[in-house]
RNA sequence: GGCCCUAUCGUCUAUCGGCUAGGACAUCGCCUUUUCAAGGCGGUAAGCAGGGUUCGACUCCCUGUAGGGUCACCA
């Protein structure tokens, strides 16, 4: 492989990081990283009125998050002089001209600079989609600056490229159609053509292009990131729309993704975002984390006063971080005082009558008020051997709903512990007294 | 509409002419189990259509169809 390899992650600071953005920027990474070269990340805020600094400070805090850094940045705008030089060059060169226009809409100038089509067949090597060969005629003198000073985004793009040594220009197949106009200008300026690999769609639930007007803030990474996903498992389900190794392996770590990503196995139609799967490869990240660092890692979303005893089962149970509070709030909720519920609740499906189950809450409150330790292990160890005689389900269901009060819940010997001696004889006491 | 791209289970995909079409998510069933989740096992489910090429096409070619992208003084 090429030592030299630069590539470039290009966001226009205009609106929130997508997650296509993120495949997009993924895919930059792996390749430059897997070809031992440099990942450069370039603002493009050639439009003044739309660009947002707040827009590129989330950009940058969303790559750091996802830990996609980048190893030069670039913004634009700083590059004016060069754009500039570059403008009056092509004009004095005779490859563009200073173009009157009849205004028509409003803001439009009167004047701007347009680029002498050669009308010529381009044909583009793309490294995902072979050879694609367009004539350029159609595009007819396209516009390439307001005016000297202000590049539009074709000719920025070309300029900045080339000023950067970008050998591999890896985008959206959005942009494979303003490929040849960037062909085009890049013969004029003698910029030698990088190699080119469009990347297939990320696409929503309806196979439209993901976007903010149509399909709102669920496409934003933001909106992932405050539901409390891992950026690793962003990272490895991203990785995996239109694209995959050729092995069963599903999850991979960053640096094992930079070992085996390879662009000539990128898909070449578009993928549609699935959360189902985001929320289970988040789900296997959270089976691997040690106890400790999930509840580091959740710790904005657990909130304050919340037991420690209660955090295995959060890690268990939460798929994403954001599960926390409804887990809280449902089937974990038994650590707050229980609502009243009917007594023909406490009765196992299987259960004669609620004479019977009430004996056998009588028999638990027995056993359990002559033990002293209170750990799950031990509370199993007395109650087990009458629930393997008396049936399971007729002793630990009542129990079970006698100290959660739900239908679902973790097991009685855990919620005991958790509850303790005293408030667990309390409930049962209560529950037996109920029938 | 012009130009361009694409087309395997509901979804993400494997297959680079030999396929009883494999895996994952989702779904369904069973097991485990006091419930839920997790886990284990198993099931349902796909080659857009029509022509070629070939001993043999999901794989190659053509046409059609469908979907998407793009046609800005936005990127």
């Amino acid at each position: 492989m090429s030592n030299n390899v630069i590539t470039r992650f290009a966001p226009s600071p205009t609106g929130f990081l997508h997650i296509g953005g993120v495949r997009t920027a993924l895919f930059s990474f792996l390749f430059a990283r897997k070809n031992k070269g440099v990942f450069a990340l370039r603002i493009e805020d050639t439009d003044k009125v739309r660009s947002k600094n707040e827009w590129t400070d989330a950009l940058i805090n969303d790559l750091e998050w996802l830990g996609l850094k980048h190893d030069v940045f670039v913004r634009q705008s700083d590059k004016a002089d060069i754009h500039k030089a570059y403008i009056k060059k092509l004009i004095d060169s005779g490859h563009a001209y200073v173009s009157k226009e009849k205004v028509v809409e409003e803001g439009q100038r009167d004047e701007v600079i347009r680029f002498k089509n050669p009308n010529k067949k381009v044909v583009i090597t793309d490294l995902i989609r072979g050879e694609v060969t367009v004539d350029t005629t159609d595009l007819g003198d396209f516009v390439i600056a307001r005016s000297i000073g202000e590049p539009v985004y074709h000719l920025a793009v070309v300029i900045d490229d080339f000023e950067m040594g970008i050998t591999h220009v890896i985008r959206a197949e959005e942009h494979l159609s303003n490929t040849p106009r960037q062909i085009l200008i890049q013969e004029a300026i003698g910029a030698p053509r990088p190699i080119y690999a469009h990347l297939p769609l990320v696409l929503a639930e309806d196979r439209s292009k993901l976007s903010k007007r149509k399909h709102g803030e669920t496409v934003s990474l933001t909106y992932y990131r405050n539901k409390g996903y891992l950026p690793e498992a962003i990272l490895n389900f991203v990785a995996l729309i239109g694209w995959n190794p050729g092995t069963d392996q599903e999850i991979f770590a960053l640096d094992e993704l930079i070992e085996v990503f390879d662009l000539s196995k990128v898909q070449k139609g578009g993928a549609i975002f699935n959360v189902q799967k985001l929320d289970w490869t988040n789900k296997q990240y959270i089976e691997k984390m040690s106890l400790e660092n999930f509840v580091a890692a959740a710790k904005d979303f657990i909130p304050a006063g919340t037991s420690p005893k209660l955090f295995p089962l959060l890690k268990e149970k939460a798929s994403k971080f954001s599960d926390i509070v409804e887990l809280l709030e449902g089937e974990l909720s038994f650590v707050n005082p229980l609502a009243a519920y009917p007594k023909e609740s406490l009765k196992w499906k299987q259960e004669k009558d609620l004479e019977t189950t009430k004996r056998h809450l009588k028999t638990v409150i027995e056993k359990l008020s002559q033990l002293e330790d209170f750990s799950k292990e031990s509370v199993k160890a007395v109650l087990w051997p009458i629930a393997e005689s008396a049936g399971k389900g007729n002793v630990l269901w009542p129990m079970r709903y006698a100290l959660s009060g739900r239908e679902k819940s973790p097991d009685p010997f855990s919620i005991s512990e958790i509850l303790g001696k005293e408030e667990t004889l309390k409930r049962l006491t209560f529950a037996h007294d109920l029938l």
